[in-house]
Order: structure tokens, then sequence, then C-alpha cells
DNA sequence: TTGTAAGCGTTATCAG
DNA sequence: CTGATAACGCTTACAA
């Protein structure tokens, strides 16, 4: 069934010219001038045979496959990875260029089937992603071919990479709290090591301090991130002596076991307990009731940031003068109905406006920030 | 600074034979006998060099490209995207191909210019997926290649397509009220007409009516399949008279809703009221309190027929003998703490054995059923 | 303004 | 058993 593919040489034939011309006029060649009637009939002959180039001949020839190869350690389990890999094929698309999705499952010889697969395919470059905010090994092999990391920091040099600016987030959970007017606060942190755990905590505590919170006025416990170890903190915290009226939580779903610990104590969320989470997981946040107040993860911008830098590498050349590139993405608070004034506080300061849901490429400047409709 | 890749010349130069020879003991030709030496010798040098062969260049020459395409509807906003993906290239990989992964956005002339691109870089075959299970109509453009349905049905032929069995997923939901003793059930459906409404009602009403349950013991009612519908609809169901004590619910983000009607109307989950969902959307299914029984959609599984599918096409030349093969996959249901027997009853039944995870590439036979740790 | 021919890295045909 | 050599479909000096 599958009639052999229209080549080049149809085309010429139909169009009476050469194949040379014909490449000329449909790659619109700089220098050459092709007359505008045999260009009209090219490009006639090329339109009613409906002609695709072969991109594989083109790569072979040009050294250039307009392929990039997505790399993550899993992209079955979180609904992070689709985000990333939007932005990054929305960019390759933009540039002609499609991506090959593969997951690792955390197993290195998996990793380097991949890797190879993708290598022969003659990828021109990889974007390298973890699900989760992390300090990566660059595989060796990755060494020839133009790489950016997402989601993920290495030492290698000449690598750049994008991480979510963690420390902002913490800064702008905290703002949240104490613009609502709260001055018992609490966070509830991922009792892991990783970069997310430590930068949301130092944003939150400076904030607090420069908003004059007393040492015990901020509370700092550690949990699972999951409902259960969110449930058993808050358990905790809600009834200490110096109860919280705010709690910060590492995650939306650790924030929802925050939910369950507040309704078994009786205590109504927002009025008698406001509560921040961080992921905006859609149908975590957007599910319970009320509506989870959240700081997004940008992973979509992360994408794009990554693939147009190597675009860039890739275009540039070997090497662009200078280090590499590397930046922290903010994400944007997701404002929904979790964060309340408490009872005693008149002027809870003013609230901000809703605003667009993907305007914020950018890594400085004031957090964006959304309300949900609903 | 990237070197230019080792080529089979430059093998064959070390190895001092020719390119042929090394071709030759590389892809272990059948008709061809190589020198038992010769061959350890180009081995070794391949070996020595890191040589990798050009898979642009062997797809010009073969006509077979070893890259399959995926293009889904979108793939960034669903967790189910990436179950099906990571189906595809777990085959894939097993046949060293590589997955494209495309995202349309709903839009037509993204999908145009993406089964373009598809096209010109000579993918073997085509995956075309869809998030929710529907009927749709397949890109003309995509004749030309072997295609193969992911969670969609359509009425061109020559196309295999794999959807999830709906009815037995109803039948699954009624089976685990039923056994637990329920009598009085309930099934808050998707307002919306599609395939998965019709199909989970239709088995959902066919066990229950062989359990001999009167018309008025089963109500059915439609509702916006999200936290919100789930509310409205389950406030209406058990503030009735003949309040259901077991309400299945078109999906998991619904049930949610449900939980909270339940919360407020003072009924404890399982004790005065059970509760099934559908999809098994982890986050929410296993964030929930207690933990929500639910049927899983097989979107990993469906993954994996649909690529093996295609490469039995792409390997069985134009077209196979017969219709093209088309099936629904059932999901395994996932036992958490949602369902209980009702007080009155004293044997609800026996309760089934955990069993593995992945067991269930099949769509007939008893379903598998998984009880969740915790 | 147009065309010839070399070459990108392989595989496959056909001789030696 | 091994090796020239012609494709595969295209781009690009270089000629005409």
């Amino acid at each position: 069934m599958t009639q052999r593919r229209v080549t080049i040489k149809q085309v010429a034939a139909e169009a009476g010219v050469s194949i040379t011309t014909v490449s000329h006029v449909l790659n619109d060649v700089p220098g050459k001038r092709v007359h505008p009637d045999t260009k009209d009939r090219v490009r006639e002959a090329a339109a009613r045979l409906g002609y695709l180039p072969n991109s594989l001949a083109q790569s072979l020839r040009t050294q250039r496959s307009n392929t990039i190869g997505f790399i993550g350690d899993e992209v079955a389990t979180t609904p992070f990875a689709g985000k990333m890999i939007l932005g990054a094929q929305d960019v390759a698309l933009s540039r002609d260029a499609v991506v090959f999705v593969v997951s690792t499952g955390y197993q290195r010889e998996v990793e380097n089937r991949e890797i190879e697969e993708l290598l022969r395919r003659q990828v021109d470059g990889i974007l390298y992603a973890s699900m989760y905010h992390r300090a990566v090994e660059l595989p060796p092999q990755l060494a020839s071919v133009p790489t950016v990391l997402i989601n993920a920091s290495c030492t290698t040099d000449g690598i750049p990479w994008v991480v979510p600016d963690e420390v902002a987030g913490g800064e702008d959970a905290a703002d949240v709290l104490l613009g609502a007017g709260h001055r018992r606060l609490a966070f509830i942190n991922d009792v892991d090591e990783i970069p997310a755990a430590f930068g949301r905590e130092e944003g939150f505590r400076r904030r607090a301090a420069q908003a004059g919170l007393r040492d015990d006025d901020l509370q700092v416990v550690t949990a699972e991130t999951d409902p259960a170890g969110g449930y058993a903190a808050a358990r905790q915290l809600l009834e200490s002596d110096n109860r919280p009226t705010a709690i910060f939580c590492f995650n939306d779903r650790l924030a929802m076991g925050v939910y369950r610990a507040a309704t078994e104590l009786g205590l109504r969320i927002p009025h008698d307990l406001s509560i921040v989470g961080f992921d905006n997981q859609e149908f975590v946040a957007d599910g319970v009731f009320p509506g989870l107040t959240t700081i997004e993860l940008p992973h979509y911008d992360m994408g794009v940031w990554a693939t147009e830098q190597l675009f860039d590498r890739i275009e540039g050349g070997p090497r662009k003068a200078g280090p590499a590139p590397t930046t922290r993405l903010r994400g944007p608070v997701i404002h929904r109905d979790s964060v309340a004034s408490p009872p005693w506080v008149q002027d809870p300061g003013e609230r901000r406006e809703p605003s667009d849901r993907r305007g914020n490429a950018g890594s400085d400047g004031a957090a964006p920030t959304i309300r949900t409709n609903k």
C-alpha cells in the first residue's frame, strides 16, 4: 500500500528542472537567484506531488537532524514530566524540530541504552530532566553533545541548567501569610535533605524574620511528604500550646493531611487555620475544600528556557563565550481559598490582582500572582 | 569540541578490512560467513573506537528508521499521558526504537505540522492517543503510515485500536459494592455523553440487576466530573429518603466531592457510606482519607498493546490478513479503605487477595485485584 | 540562471 | 571468505 514517498527527483522531473534547482528554490538558498517563473513551477510541482523533503537525507548531508532528546528519570508517575516535555516541544516545534522522549526509570543500564539510541540518531542536543529538583551527575556519554539540565543542577562546567527558585517560593509563601496578618507560623518541611527543603525554609524564615517574628513564632517541623506525614505533623503542631494560625506545607499532598487534621480538630479552613501548599498539583490543590492556595512549580517554563538554551548552544557552535548560563525560575502563587486573615486582624493588606497564567518566564521581579476562579 | 563521530570507515581502517566486512560482521548478515579471527578484529576495533552506527544513514539505506511517533492531544495536563508514553517506549526500546512525542493541544494546524515533521523523519509508524476514551477521526495524512489508536476508536478500517473496557469497569465496581453486602446503590455518572459514561453505567446496572436489585435501589444521577459536581450530586443523593449506602463515582475527582458531602452530613466513610471511584489518580485516591477504592484505567497496558500491534504491522508488511485487531482492556480494581459492609451485613463475602501490579495485559478473565498497603 | 557531480554513512549486490 | 561499488535522498561546490 504505502507507495514509495515522492522524492526531489520526481519534483525535478515534474517541474522540468534539475534537482539542484529544486533544492535551491525550496530552501531559498541565499546567494542563488532563480528565475521567478522557474520558482513557481518548482513550487507548484512540489505542492502538486505533496512533496516532503526527506529529513533523514537532509540530516545526513547537513549534519543537523533538527531533533532533540528528552531524557527523564521517570515520565509516568508524576504530573510534572508532561509540562516539561510540553515546554520543550513547544519551542522545538517553533524550530521545526521534534523531540524524542525517553524515560530511564532511574536505571543506569536503561539510561545508557537510551542515550546510545539517541546518539545514533544524531540528535542535535539533549535535555536531561529530573522529576524533582536535585543535583545530578551527567552521564559521560553526553559530553559529546550539547546538553541542558532541567530541574537539576550539576557541577560539570559548560552545562546550563535551570531549577525552581525555591528560596523565592518560601518567601512568597511567607508573604501570603504575613500579608494576611498571621503572626504565628509553622512550616512542615520535607524530611529529606534536598534543595527544595533547604531553599523553601530559607526563604520562609528570612521573610518571617524580616517581619519581626520572634523565634518561637515560627515552628519548623519535618515530615514525609504525603498526606499521612502532613497529618501527623499537623496534629502535633495544632495540639501544641502555641498553636500556629497558619501552616506552610512543603507540598500539596502533605497539605491534604493537614486538611484532615484540621477537620478532625474542629478547625475551619481558612477561618481558624490558613494553609499554603507547594506544587500546585491541580487535582489536589483544586480538589480539596476549600481550594488550596499554593506556589506553582515552573515546569513548563523550565522546559522552555532549557530548550531555548539548547538551541542556542546547538546553533552557537561548539561553545559560546563565557560560562554556561544557569537560572532559577520563580513559580507563581496560585490564590485559592485556604488563606484568610486571623480574626483579630482588621486590614489584611491589599490582595493582589489576578494575572495571566504564563506571564512569568523570568526569575526576577515580583512574584506573579494568580487567583483561580471558583 | 564535538569531534566528528567515528564512522564505519574508521573501523574498517583500524581493523584492516573493508567497510563491507565491517558491516557484515557487525550486522551478523545471514548468508555471509566471515573468518572468526576477522570478526574478532572488527569487533575489537569497533569497541576500541566506541563505534556507534549512524542510524540516519542506516535508515536512509534500509527504509526503516526504528523510530515511531506518539501523537497526543495533550500531554501536560493529565497524568495519563505519561503512562501511555511509558508503555510505548518500553516496547519500543525492546526493539531498539525510540519514540517522538508530540502534543497537539487539540489544534488541527499544530497537529498537521507535527504529523508532517514526523513523516519527514520517516517514522515507521504512529501511535495516535487520546487522553480520554472517545471516537476520533484519523487525520488523512496518516493513511500512508502504519497507525494504531490508543484510548480511542475509529471507523477507518484497517486501523487497530485499544480502549478501556468500561463495561467491565462498571461491573467490577458493582461487584465490589455488592460483594460487601450493599443493596442500595447510587452511581454518579458523567453528564457528558461519552463511551466511558455509557459503558460504566451499563456494566454497573447489569450487575445490580443480576444481583436482584430493584429499580429504585439503584439511583443514577449525572454531574460534572470534578469535586464540585460530585459534592452537589452527593448532597442530593444523601439527603434523599432512600439514601444509598454506597456510591460509585464516575471518577476519583468527583469522588472527592462526595467525601466532602459525606463529612458535612456526618456520615463516616466507609462505615456509613462506601465509595468506589474510577481512574486511580494516585495523588487523589491515595490522598483522601480513608483511601479511595477505585478502578484503575489501563493506560500503561494500552500503550504496550498498541505499540506491539504497531510493530507487528510495521514488520508484517503492507497489511496483514484479516481486519485490524481492536481490543478493550480491563483495569484492575485498587482496594483501599473506602468500602465496608453495611452494619447489618454479617459476612461481607470473601475479600480478594493482593496481587501484582502489572499482571493484567489481557482483557478477559477475572478482574485482577489489588490492595494497596497503608 | 541552471546543472553536474561529490559526498554524508550505511547496506546490498555482485565479483573475485 | 572478502571487497568494490552502486544506491538511499539530499545539499553544495563548482561548472556551464
